[in-house]
DNA sequence: TATATTTATCGAAGCGGTTCGATAATTTAA
DNA sequence: TTAAATTATCGAACCGCTTCGATAAATATA
């Protein structure tokens, strides 16, 4: 059943099409009688503007590209997803639609450019979290808006919706020493990634700031691992530092997808959570509060990253002369049963 | 920087743009050396056609809408956002986009009628988890091309990827049964929900089998609400039926997180899992493997089902008279350490 | 060799909108 | 009362692609 166009409503309300269009495009200079009477008419045949017509005729069609990191997709997911269905609340609510692709880890040029950077399908694109340098030179060369949800590399200038990992990570690690913890060590897996090198800093930062400048004794309860944050990770990491001769009273995981594997290094240890070893995490993700006893960390408002994602694209294309600007979004540290110290009552951010 | 049109190309090749867009489509009739030179044109001018404009010539745009639930936007989240990135795998593949949107609940007509549906942005739409009926009626009306995954209506025909929860379900239950256990309790959220009905149904006809029909012993093992399944209704269902005098000594869950709410149960009552009391799941999320011990589990090849869902949906658009289909995606059970049995070695699934 | 087919290419119309410039109608200014 | 400015409406061109029908060139058939 073809539907109707824009012409048969003109002609149904007794106007020309370019006047139905300043109707709908709500433009000065059309007399309220026949305001009315095209938008009576439309109401009466249930006409809706084609999206492609618009498209191509305005050269934008009002979407949003959203890129996830392949490696993302799988491992980090219940992260990366949260901010992406954040992005598509606030898409819909402006109007915008949001398209999901992959990047491809490792990332091939051109075969990898996402299509609807190619065929121009999109107006912006939100890339969440690490994002390969030659899709972002490409972006670039294409002047295509574009804004970093959680990532960030040096010398790359645009929009960027970041995570306050420094003072979430103080705080979580102030709270730690509040509890009379003074050897704790530190767990990572991404440690490449800016996000964690950030939380790192802040452990370090605490760390030195009270136990004074013993540097080799901070390195000594640090972990690193440049593969992706995983229960592996977390598991290797977390038996390697309580073997120590000295080993760490409580431990900081760089996430919680790290902190679970700890969980599984203290049970193999027969070590009890909190009273043997504390656990500390970061990101909040669900798993945590089914974790016995359940987590503390630190919480991180995925949605609202890929809401100001959204807010911060959409600005930059209805105002492209704008200076570029960098968000950064405050954590909220959850104590739960994992640590010790008194709970945090819980809230339920969407 | 505006870029080439396929007039640049045409001009560039010393050719009519009609012959440079049989080309592009790959049709016959234009000679070997045309054809080379148009490629070369194309090649050197990193030319790639709009997409909108196709769009509008060709009255279908090579795009997919995924609508979730509302409701499972947040709570089920890694099951369905699972099935979304299986759909934009497939998607991709097969050159399709696709764009996201909710159905909100309750579901306002016809306010509520995602956006890329009316200005026919999609050639198609997948709707994921339950359907509003409402949105059901605008496609069936509009005849818009449809395939529902992990939800069916008695009286609505359209293609569907379903679970085979009936049989997962009886699989889990003959474990159950195989390790001895003769009590077994059954605990659901969102009991309404098509899939855990016959999840249910599966538990009650292996209990038939076996302990012949003494349905009112059955119906005093079963908790049944129809709130959306969580941990919560977990707690509060496993917490019912333990305290009967005759408690199970195994608890089959409706889902994985309904069955961490089991594990808290079992906590609270000084249970230990699975010496006291065997719990098993049905999902198969990434947090049944943090649960101590980690959740015997039904797995749902949730990718696949997106993936089939796109499959089922482009096959339908691109041969609109075929008969309807149904695929049914068979379940896996993992024995891992909240039952007992000999467990099931660990694959990646993606 | 003349005619009928087939093959290669092109021009123009059309998809459904937006928008610019022209025109007619109305209001304001002189 | 007339000229100038403003307001309301419209026709036509255009966005970038596909496709139909026409035409010219090449090939096959009689």
């Amino acid at each position: 059943m073809m539907s109707y166009t824009i012409r048969d409503v003109a002609q149904r309300a007794g106007v020309s099409q370019s006047t139905v269009s300043l109707v709908i495009n709500d433009r000065t200079n059309v007399s309220p009688d026949t305001r009315r009477r095209v938008l009576v008419a439309i109401e009466d045949m249930e006409y809706y503007p084609r999206h492609s017509a618009r498209h191509l005729a305005l050269a934008k069609g009002g979407s949003i590209g959203f890129v996830l990191t392949e490696q993302f997709f799988r491992v980090s997911e219940p992260f990366y997803t949260k901010i992406l269905l954040g992005a598509e609340f606030e898409a819909a609510k402006q109007g915008f639609y949001i398209l999901l692709s992959r990047a491809k880890e490792p990332f091939e040029y051109p075969k990898d450019i996402p299509r609807f950077l190619l065929d121009r399908s999109v107006d912006g694109l939100i890339v969440a979290g690490r994002a390969p340098k030659r899709l972002l030179k490409f972006i670039k060369e294409k002047k295509i808006p574009c804004v970093l949800v959680d990532f960030k590399l040096p010398s790359y200038s645009t929009n960027h919706v970041l995570i306050d990992n420094l003072s979430g990570s103080k705080e979580a690690m102030n709270h730690l020493i509040s509890l009379g913890h003074q050897r704790i060590g530190f767990v990572a897996g991404s440690s490449t990634h800016p996000s964690i090198l950030e939380r790192y800093e802040g452990f370090r930062q605490v760390m030195k700031e009270h136990y004074g400048n013993s540097i080799n004794d901070i390195d000594k309860l640090t972990y690193l691992n440049e593969e992706e944050a995983s229960p592996q990770i977390g598991r290797e990491g977390a038996l390697e530092l309580l073997r120590l001769p000295d080993p760490p009273t409580a431990i900081f995981a760089c996430n919680d997808a790290t902190a679970v594997g700890c969980y599984k290094a203290a049970k193999e240890l027969g070590l009890s959570i909190p009273d043997d070893l504390a656990i500390m995490g970061f990101d909040d993700v669900d798993a945590s509060t089914h974790l016995d006893p359940d987590l503390s960390t630190v919480h991180i408002y995925k949605a609202e990253l890929g809401k100001e994602a959204v807010r911060s694209l959409v600005d930059r294309l209805e105002n492209p002369d704008q200076p570029l600007k960098t968000k950064i979004i405050s954590t909220k540290l959850i104590i739960r049963g994992s640590c010790g110290g008194e709970r945090t009552p819980e809230i339920n951010y969407f």
